[in-house]
DNA sequence: GTACGTGCAAACGTTTTGCAGCGGG
DNA sequence: CCCGCTGCAAAACGTTTGCACGTAC
């Protein structure tokens, strides 16, 4: 049972949201949604494993398959982009679907948003013959000072 | 029980990579290090199944957990570059130690090789403070045109 | 001789799936 | 009313680990 509720405003908000997305109206992917859309401004990276704790801390009673599957399903419908760095650590979903790149601090498993503005990319190979670019990860990993 | 048997000469300049990464000359190690630098010329990208794969095609009888911790000697060692693109698929490992990146053609489940001369990185953003650039990984996805 | 490497199988953490029942459209 | 979504638990997947034995040095 979920004791999280969604004033009415917010849950229009996410529901138009989700409609848009072919996907329909129901309880966990509102509840979801508004955590992960709700501050807008800040982009966030999620994991599985990290949006499920947020989940229950928030009284939102999910199943583990759930965030897996809702997760998922945003990635589909273009809500969440997803962002691979490292092979420890679990998937990342961002919330920000614009152009950019990350900064990636291994040693706190953190992201960072690099706006793409902020990275110029003089010159890339072609493509192999038969082939085309389909998109361009920058990964900028970085460590701590000691 | 192997029956792979390496030369003399191939034998040697194996024992001489590994002598040379504090590894101790066990057939193993020499083995699959002759698969994976015996045709230096062509990087190979390798992921723990496709090695293993190969190795018992060349009917060397290794178990799975020594290709494992095998590669990731090799990678401790800096013979190896692990490359992260997916996280569907496993590692890579890639036997290119230069600075380069990558094509990867994810519908195949494959890496191409950029050498790093043919992308001009004009300008990158400075890390946060206290953290200090460690390395830039450029992913260059790519599909096949239909 | 001793510390390290190996094979085997079992453990591990993350993600997916099969199935019965609920709930949105 | 029907199809899709959910929860649960179990399976699947890639990787690591514990242990007894073997081997390089």
């Amino acid at each position: 049972m979920t004791l999280f509720i969604l004033s009415p405003l917010q849950e229009e908000k996410m529901a138009q949201c989700l409609h848009q997305a072919g996907l329909r109206k129901t309880m966990p992917r509102l509840a979801l949604a508004h955590l992960l859309f709700a501050a807008k401004t800040t982009p966030r990276h999620v994991t599985a494993e990290s949006l499920f704790e947020e989940a229950k801390s928030a009284n939102i009673c999910v199943s583990q398959a759930t965030i897996y599957n809702t997760l998922n399903q945003f990635r589909d419908a273009g809500l969440l982009r997803e962002v691979v760095v490292d092979h420890n650590g679990g998937h990342y979903f961002d919330t920000n679907l614009e152009a950019h790149h990350h900064f990636y601090i291994e040693e706190e498993a953190r992201l960072i948003d690099v706006p793409h503005t902020q990275v110029a990319l003089g010159h890339l190979p072609p493509p192999p013959q038969g082939y085309a670019l389909d998109s361009v990860d920058i990964t900028l990993r970085i460590k701590s000072k000691t």
